[in-house]
DNA sequence: CGGCTCATGTAAAGAGTTACATGATTTG
DNA sequence: CAAATCATGTAACTCTTTACATGAGCCG
């Protein structure tokens, strides 16, 4: 059910196609939260339609159909946003390979540490600088600003944990420090 | 296919039966990283099975039977573990939730947040004395203990976040302090 | 020996991915 | 006018959940 109430949010924003709302699942969503394809997007906006939850509000060039929430709608979400009894568990791979990763010996752990110490790094500044434009010159926040500062602490989290990580493993593998990698 | 190295690596930490690897899905990979119930479980087992990643080294009573990883299925975790290119998307449906939130006004999203921070609070406390546990007497650390760190740290960023979202909101709210709700 | 837990299974339905399919509009 | 992008759709398959089903062993 979580896709169906997915749209509703986005819609709540603001009216969009289901164009509109794959891209928004492509560039934001998808990293952060939940992810779907213009496959299941069309065939549930069109359940949300029949369903009185969204209804076409603007219809454009090459059959695009912009949808709004109906009044049925707002209250549906509504609803969903304040019951929180019924979340669903978290799928999350990378913490599942962080669970398996005693399988390998720490000389290949480090490695890969490394590399997500990178990545951390990386999606730490990229954040940063979405919730800094977000936040703007006008002081207002914008939709998702709850979001995109918890990303950013998660993140940083992760930063932190990577290090505290590598040194960890750092002290299983005693050959650091010399590039030589004979015998 | 993540299920699938799921099980593998459950496998690898130490035999175990169909029974076994669902309660251990159910009582913590579950929470943070991956769930699969038991009608899930035991097929997949059988798949692995036939394609020789894991055998049945014990029957036990009532038709138990404990499996362990063969060579291949060893390497096949393996190679795995070291190839990080085709990460799943997560799917966190809390965080979905934080995206959607400014749909609430801060009154409606303050008590929400509260319950968030008490929760996150009660897991720190949780899981810092898991992980304590399993650093135990030995020094030596146990399956899983990158995960077990990460998921600390990830939650004692969450508390943070909660009290900087409550101070947020409640500036939005200014009848905060007086327990009065009358007019 | 009755109730609980252990232990495994299958079937149907729902959710999600991949692949196939089509056509309109814009842009250079 | 060709290529890229916009825009929507469906079908087949895989993954996941929910529900149904069964029986053995253990504990009081």
């Amino acid at each position: 059910m979580s896709l169906r109430y997915a749209l509703l949010g986005l819609l709540a924003d603001e009216p969009q196609s289901g164009y509109d709302l794959t891209q928004r699942f492509e560039r934001s969503l998808k990293r952060y939260a939940w992810h779907a394809r213009h496959s299941q997007i069309y065939p549930e906006l069109n359940k949300l339609a029949a369903d009185g939850l969204i209804a076409v509000v603007e219809e454009g060039a090459r059959g695009r159909r912009t949808y709004a929430l109906t009044e049925a709608g707002r209250e549906a979400l509504h609803g969903w946003l304040m019951d929180w009894s019924s979340l669903q568990p978290v799928r999350n791979e990378f913490v599942l390979r962080l669970f398996l990763m005693s399988v390998l010996d720490p000389s290949e752990a480090l490695p890969l540490l490394r590399g997500i110490h990178e990545h951390a790094k990386e999606e730490v500044a990229e954040l940063e600088a979405r919730v800094e434009a977000a936040g703007g010159p006008d002081g207002e926040w914008g939709f998702g600003r709850l979001a995109g500062e918890y990303g950013v602490r998660q993140y940083r989290a992760m930063v932190e944990w990577a290090e505290w990580a590598e040194s960890e493993l750092a002290r299983a593998v005693p050959d650091e420090g010399s590039g030589d990698t004979s015998t």
